[in-house]
RNA sequence: GGCGACGUAGCCAAGGGGUCAAAGGCGGAGGUCUGCAAAAUCUCUACUCAAGGGUUCAAAUCCCUUCGUCGCCUCCA
């Protein structure tokens, strides 16, 4: 079955060609690590994840590199682009490699919460300046920098596509920029590949360089690392919406200027997350919200997943705690569902091909995730199905929406709940029901309801 | 100022020229079941796709205008 993607690059669904058959060579623009990701930045992750899950459905092998990056981001113009990683060391009063290192675990801490894959490879900047230093080296032999002001630039006025990507415009007068541009740059699109000169003389994060010590740019980075694990050119590339026009604009300019040829067949772009009267989420904003505040907030990370794949990924979602409360709501449902049948078989191979078809279309068709979970629910629902043909269902979907409805488990019940559901039932069979509500409600304290049905009754956990 | 996206039921959200009197979820209403409660289950919940024009045999889907919302142009997922 054909895997049709929306390609930045063409601004078209078109049908995935890998470079090596059966596999995939991905790479995901991974986080700044100088505070903890937050729910709209995991939305990037999530929708790269269930981009891998889509292709081993598919039973493609996939090489999957993250970077994570921990030097060389400026921060905007209100503070006067001090480098985020020194920001952040200095509001916390910690070294900046401390700051990275912190970071780097809850954001890692949170990928395993929601249940994504860990890349083949993740990498950080910082390990990987020397491969920096050599892609600039490519860059400069091959006649595409200049130095001014201490600084090594690119300079976009020698390659005649720059700008493909986020087709831009290169109108400098149309360009009324809203910050003051650098004034070593010959052309207000050209960017710094290595740094020397900077306004801040303790800047903590320095290497040696053919050019002096300094410090890199920052879109170096992707471009250096995924050549060194994925090759020279690879499959796709991901990243958040906003990537489009600066950080992925430049890396496809580095990169084509190093290697001379088109460097990646597919750019995958995921929307925002807005929140509150409509404004996008943001560390800078100050506006977010953390994993770990919705589980403390009760919510499963689950939960948040199924939230998330109901909406389409290049879909702007506005995030309120009412809808989330109905993916929550959803999630419950699902789990009890399967907990029951779990109950009365386990997973069979006769399976209906129909479904599962329907399933692997909604995937393979730009990731639908809001039509591949209408198909769950239409197997939770049906009722041609049996319990372990909808079970085996289930099981395979779950591989590409890792809600954990796989290993959702029936409670197991304590022989003491038992014996006090035992006694309710006898003392109902007495038509006892002062004595059988009391039993309900003791039950209920130590954490599990009681749920009458037409033959007995059943006991879950709450 | 420039560029781009979006506007589908109470809420979230698919669909993106005919199979649409528009998936799915949440919520809500009613019925069945029932000592009560809950659960389960069934039925109902957009004659309509922001508004107005246009193209077409045919439009939620294409074009134009207006209104509204958001994103990017600056570190950002």
């Amino acid at each position: 079955m054909d895997i049709r993607l929306n390609n930045t690059m063409s601004r078209e669904k078109e049908v995935f060609k890998p470079l090596t058959a059966g596999e995939v060579k991905l790479y995901t623009c991974g986080l700044t690590v100088y505070n903890y990701a937050h729910i709209g930045n995991l939305r990037a992750y999530i929708f790269a994840d269930t981009l891998k899950r889509m292709f081993l459905f598919n039973d493609y092998k996939v090489n999957h590199v993250m970077n994570i990056t921990d030097v060389g981001h400026l921060t905007g113009d209100e503070d006067e682009g001090e480098d985020k990683m020194e920001a952040g060391a200095r509001r916390e009063g910690k070294t900046v490699w401390e700051i990275v290192d912190f970071y780097t675990k809850a954001f890692f801490k949170d990928l395993e919460r929601l249940r994504i894959l860990f890349p083949t490879t993740t990498c950080r900047a910082t390990e990987h300046v020397g491969d920096m230093i050599e892609m600039i080296k490519k860059i400069e032999a091959n006649g595409y920098t200049y130095i001014a002001g201490g600084n090594v630039y690119f300079d976009t006025s020698k390659l005649p596509d720059y700008g493909k990507l986020a087709r831009l415009q290169l109108d400098e007068d149309r360009m009324r920029s809203r910050v003051e541009s650098d004034p070593y740059k010959r052309n207000p699109f050209d960017f710094v590949l290595w740094f020397t000169r900077y306004k801040y003389t303790d800047h903590a994060m320095q290497w040696d360089s053919p050019w002096g010590r300094g410090f890199p740019g920052w879109h170096i980075e992707c471009s250096a690392m995924s050549s060194k694990y994925l090759g020279e050119s690879f499959d796709i590339h991901t990243g958040g919406i906003d990537h489009i026009p600066i950080h992925h604009t430049n890396e496809i300019a580095q990169s084509e200027a190093a290697f001379g040829h088109e460097w990646v067949n597919y750019w995958l772009h995921s929307e925002f997350l807005v929140i509150g009267e409509g404004e996008k989420m943001s560390k800078s904003l100050g506006n977010f919200i953390t994993l770990q505040t919705l589980i403390d907030m009760g919510y499963d990370p689950m939960d948040y997943r199924y939230y998330l794949l109901g909406a389409h990924y290049r879909k702007q979602l506005a995030f309120t705690f009412e809808a989330l409360d109905g993916a929550r709501n959803a999630m419950k449902r699902l789990k009890i569902g399967i907990a029951e049948l779990k109950e009365s078989q386990s997973p069979s191979a006769f399976a209906d091909p129909q479904l599962l078809e329907e399933f692997h279309e909604a995937i393979n068709d730009d990731l639908n995730t809001p039509r591949a979970l209408a198909v769950l629910w239409k197997v939770i629902d049906s009722e041609d199905l049996s319990a372990g043909e909808k079970l085996a269902l289930i099981e395979q979907f779950d591989r590409v929406l890792a809600l954990g409805l796989a290993e959702v488990e029936s409670d197991t019940i304590p022989g003491e709940i038992e014996e006090l559901a035992l006694q309710r039932k006898q003392a109902r069979k007495d038509r006892n029901w002062k004595r059988a509500d009391e039993l309900r409600d003791l039950i209920s304290e130590k954490g599990y309801e009681i749920l009458d049905d037409r033959d007995g009754y059943k006991i879950r956990k709450k």
